[in-house]
This record gives structure tokens, sequence and C-alpha cells, in this order.
DNA sequence: CCTGCTAATGATAGCGCAATCATTGAGCTT
DNA sequence: AAGCTCAATGATTGCGCTATCATTAGCAGG
């Protein structure tokens, strides 16, 4: 039992106590008091195991095991100005599309010693920047983020950081430091190829939420339609709401009714959607891919079983999030890495339901 | 440009280095020196405002945002042992069940100034253990995990912490201190009851994972149809993978071989296993619900909307991450709490998959 | 006018750890 | 045997912040 750090006499209760466990925290000196070394030594056979002599080591190890030791890492953190944390920064957590990222990130960055600080952004560049200042208050290491619609006052802290920094999801013209992603509007410009291809005229889109990945998606939709002359502005239907299969099957009503059923293809922006609109159509008995072609995008599980099986653009989310922390842990280690951009790719799953061929 | 602190003779660089911003890292005493008050001083600002003169207040708050300082919350946590950090474990990411929960602690921590420090199990309690341990260090004011399939070290680490815990997912007999759940067995028994009494016969049983809260379903299965003597222990299919759709299907087809087509429904360990088995019974030219009733777990949104609709009991996922959270928080306010143990309860959702009436 | 009180601000001393430099004692070289 | 290196260990100091107590000024009440 510590006396309290002010300079008031005190009574001590009785030496009894002394033995008494787990009631005050355990301390490097706690332990190496218990093992009758120096404190330093305690820190070295925690983070540096190699510089002690194999004895001390073994003495060391036995006291912090039997005091149950755990480092404060918030001291630690403060004198060796490494915290071991990396942030990360994405707009959602209910959506798949992200916590497959966030599986490559754990993964990596859990392997190589760094714990994750996740913030969810709710999709909004304000609340983002709260988080970012969240995140850099916590002096992480290196920092993850999605796409880049960050404020201006955001930005500035994040060039102030001088941490690496990865942009994910998105291929961008400027990135702040590093960035992994891929090109959405071309996706979107070669799923109406596709449709295009497989005899389909009149491509209608659906799209919920509509960050900005889903506008280029939706961009690229309407550049390859007005190639070829294509394109009717009423072909699409979108909500700001949150995407879900019920909401695709909602806006899959609209498109049927807003356009009087003359659709025979849809480019739902992800799969949630697809499904909701395949299942709405199923309901309505339209035949799909005869009568009407759906595609969905991200590629989840589900596209592949589903029956009739749907068409979806897969992209590399696990391996996106590794790629991007593989990057920044080369650049902790002063390792070069082959580029600070990063082209993922994609890849269009040409399944049941748009091949009417 | 401060001096470095040793004792050696210093040549400090020419005073124009004095003006330069965005070097150094920002610190209290910056601020306090930009803005003419003590450290102290622009602590409080920062975290007791209303202990600060409005003049002041302003005063330091403008040096704050010109400076762009951000705290280091390791110094404050470390003078001040208090974190604003929540630990939460978690045995995997890419479980949606997980992740709504997660959406639940986010939502309620994040208004109450806490950051989430999440960590990733893999279904593994020696894992758990390490994770636990790296979440300790932090000195989180509070902890969420999963289940309570702790190794005995584990428990050690949590009784010792002193800080509250919750244990969510399932009902505990013998919780470290708090405790928010359902009762899987009791849901796995009520599913076969739903199923027999909706006139399926030889009932089938589908898992994957099988991890604690997977066995009691199972349980409540095996119990429910002991009880009227139409357990068989060949109905039961399971695999120790992780689930998922396609694995549903595979299951499905082995029981289906594996009975020779006698049973004539199947309660899968959850939804995605149950799609699975669903796809795979369309495939089959098997008719649901007429010649095979198939029920799921969880409600995943899908469930309400595939064709047939899918019988699945529905837990709250969302509100459990927030009712732990609530307990937690409200025992750090020291407010009272109802009952260190709340059932979450359950739902079967009766949908046409299991409707042979 | 003095006492007593409160509100506003400051000085000081750590929180628990690791960077830095110092010390010791082998083991080697020549 | 002197001089050297190097490995193993320790003493000291400060990371950036807040708890604690001290100080000051302003003001009410008698």
């Amino acid at each position: 039992m510590l006396a309290k750090n002010n300079n008031q006499v005190q009574i001590l209760p009785m030496k009894t106590a002394k033995k008494r466990t787990s009631d005050k925290k355990i301390t490097l000196v706690d332990v190496a008091d218990a093992s009758g070394v120096s404190a330093i030594t305690v820190s070295r056979v925690i983070n540096q195991p190699e510089k002690v002599s194999e004895s001390l080591r073994i003495q060391v190890q036995k006291a912090i095991d039997s005091l149950g030791y755990i480092p404060n890492q918030h001291a630690s953190s403060l004198a060796s100005s490494k915290s071991k944390v990396i942030g990360v920064a994405i707009p959602s957590l209910s959506n798949i599309v992200f916590t497959e990222v966030l599986r490559g990130i754990y993964e990596v960055m859990g392997a190589a010693g760094y714990k994750v600080l996740l913030v969810d952004t709710h999709y909004s560049p304000l609340e983002e920047e709260k988080m970012v200042r969240t995140l850099l208050s916590q002096s992480p290491e290196g920092l993850i983020i999605t796409g880049g619609d960050q404020t201006k006052a955001c930005q500035n802290f994040l060039h102030k950081a001088r941490i690496p920094i990865v942009q994910i999801m998105e291929l961008l013209a400027d990135p702040i430091d590093m960035n992994v992603g891929f090109a959405h509007g071309r996706a979107g410009f070669d799923v109406v190829k596709h449709l295009l291809g497989q005899g389909y005229e009149r491509i209608g889109f659906i799209g919920a939420r509509m960050d900005p990945r889903v506008q280029q998606r939706m961009q690229g939709y309407k550049l390859a339609l007005e190639q070829v002359g294509k394109f009717e502005k009423n072909y699409i239907v979108t909500t700001p709401e949150p995407s879900s299969i019920g909401v695709g099957g909602d806006l899959f009503k609209s498109l049927m009714a807003s356009t009087n059923g003359i659709v025979d293809a849809v480019f739902c922006v992800n799969d949630d959607l697809a499904l909701g609109a395949l299942f709405e159509a199923q309901r309505m008995n339209i035949r799909v891919p005869q009568d009407m072609a759906i595609c969905g995008f991200n590629d989840i599980e589900a596209a592949e079983y589903v029956n009739p099986s749907l068409t979806s653009v897969s992209v590399g989310r696990y391996e996106m999030g590794v790629k991007a922390s593989e990057m920044i842990i080369r650049v902790l280690n002063e390792k070069p890495i082959d580029s600070k951009k990063v082209d993922m790719g994609y890849e269009i799953k040409k399944r049941a339901s748009t091949s009417r061929i």
C-alpha cells in the first residue's frame, strides 16, 4: 500500500497489507522489485528480450506472470512516442463491403502487432473530420481512411500528421499520401457494355445512398449509354436512403411503374439492391433473365448461389484491406513501396441473371 | 525549436526557425504560451470549459484552432487514468451478427464520448486471452466481450481489472460482471416445436462453426425431438468450418444423401446456412415448404425477401449492443442498473418456408 | 474594516514507461 | 599485461498531461 504523494504525515496501515495482491495496479517497478532487477531491465524483457540474458529474462518473466502484470500502453506510448495504433475510418459498420476490408486490415495489422482503432463516419465528411481528430489524438502510427471526400480542415490535419495514410476504396486524382482502390466509373461503364452485349436495350439504374463511389458508377453507366444513344434520364431511380434488399425491391417497383415496364435490364449499384430487385421481379412474375436482366455490384456470396445466379462486379475487398495495411507497415519499417497508388481492379462475374443468350 | 534535453552545449539554429509552423508537435504548453495563460488553464478549456472565464476561454480556443492543436490522449490518460476507451472483443468481423451488435455499441459509445477498441478473437479462447491482454493494456474504462468461454487466465485478468464488463450474446450462469444475451437453447427448442406444429416429422439439423451458442441451439433441438421420441442422430449434419451460403448448400446435399431424402424439415443454425439449403433445394427440385421446411436463425434481411420467405429466429442484435453499452455507461457514471443480467429474448418469425398448412 | 467565502487562475508534482548515457565485467587482441 | 571491444545492466530524465493544492481578487455580511 503506497503512501499518497502529498506531504502530510501518513499513518500507514499495518504491514499485513503488504502481501495483498490485486489491489493496486501493478507497474513495471513492482515487477522490477519482485524480481530484483531494475525497471529498465523489465522493460527490455518485454520489448527487446534479446538484449537480456536468458537467466534474467526467465526470472523476470516469472515475476510478470505471477503478478499478472500488464504494461500500461499510455505510459509506453508517451515515453516512446510509438503507439502501435493504426486508425481506420470507414463510412458504415453495417455494410459488408467495409467489414471485409476491415477483416483484411485486422489480419495484417494484428499479425504485425498493431492495434486498430476503428471509427464510423456515417458517410459524412463533417463526422469524418471529428473522427479523424479523435484518431489523431491517439497518436496513431498510420491511418486508413475511406475515399477522398474530406473537409478542408480534415485534409489539413492529415497533412500535418506526418504519418503514412492510405485512402482506400476509390482511385483518387490527388491523394493525401497513398491510395488503394479501383475505378468505379469504369466498372459501371463495363457493366453496361456487358448488358448491351447480351442484347438488352433499355437499361435502367437503381441506386441508393449515392455516396461518391456510387455516383462514379452511375457516371460510367450514363457514359456508356450515351455513347450508343440509349441513355434515358427516367431510367434512373435513386434514393438517399441506405441500401437494403427492401429498398432494392421498392426501387425496382418504382422503376417498373415509372417506365411502364419497358426497361429490360437494371444495373443495381450493389448486390443488396440487386437481390431486392430480383426477388421483387420474381414476385411480379417477370422472368429473369428472359424478360429482365439484373446486375449487381460487389459480388457478395449470395450472388453466386441465388436462383438465377446474379451477375455482379467482384472486387477484392479483403485484399484491399490487406494491401493498404501492408503499404503502411512497409513505410513504417522504412521499406520501399512499389507505388503510392494501387489499382486493385475488378471483374464482372457474368452469371445467369444477365445471360439471355 | 527546443534544445535537446541533455547537458551538452547546444548550438541553437538561427531564430528564423522559431516561427515555423507544423514541424514540431504542438503541445499544451505551446498553446499556453501562444495565448499567454498557464498550461493548466488550457487543459481546463478543453476538459472543463465551465471553469474558465469566457474571455480567457475564447482567447485560448483561438490559439488552439490557429495552431491546430490536438491533445495527446496518451499523456492525458496517463495523468488522469481515464482513457475514454471501451474494449470490445468479438469472435468474427465477417459475421453480420456481430457487426450489428457493434453498430449498437458504436452508436451509444460514440455519443457518450468513448472510443471503441475492437479486437477479433477468431472464435478462439486462446486468441481471446491474448486480445484481452491487449485491450487491458490500453486501460479501457469498460469491456464488452462475447460469451463465457474464456480461459482461466483470461478470467483472472478480467476479475482483476476492476472495470465494468459485459458479456454479450448468450445468457451465462456465472457472469464475470454483467451479462446481456438470450437463451439459445430455448430458441432451438422452440424452433423444433414450431416445425412439429406445422406437421413436419423428420427434422434435420445443419450446423457450422459449432461455437458454444450454436451448440446450445443444437441441444435445444435435440431435447425437443427427444421429448416426442423423434430424435435421430443421423439427422444432424455439422462442420467446424465457418458458416456460409455455400456450406449451407453442401451440408443440405449431404443431409439429403445420408438420409436418403427422408428428412422433411431442416433447422439451420443460421440464415446463411438456411439460404444455402434453400437455394440448393430449389436446384434439386425439392419444393419448399411442401416437401421440405427450412428454418434459419438470426433473421437477416434476406430472410424476409427471399422466395419463399424464410422462417427465422429474430434477435435484437443492435439492441443488444446498445443495452450492453448503456449498462457500462451507467456504471461508469455511478448510476444504478436494473439488473446485472438482461435477457433480450427472441422471436420466431414464421414465414412461408415452414408453413405447409 | 475585517472575516469568510467563492470563482478564477497558477505552481508543482507526478502518472508509468523508455531513450539516453553510464557503468561493469568479460573476453579478445597484440 | 595493457588496451580494446562488446554484451549486459542500471541511473537518470522527461514524454505531455492533469490532480492537487495554493494563491489571488472580488464581494457579501456584520
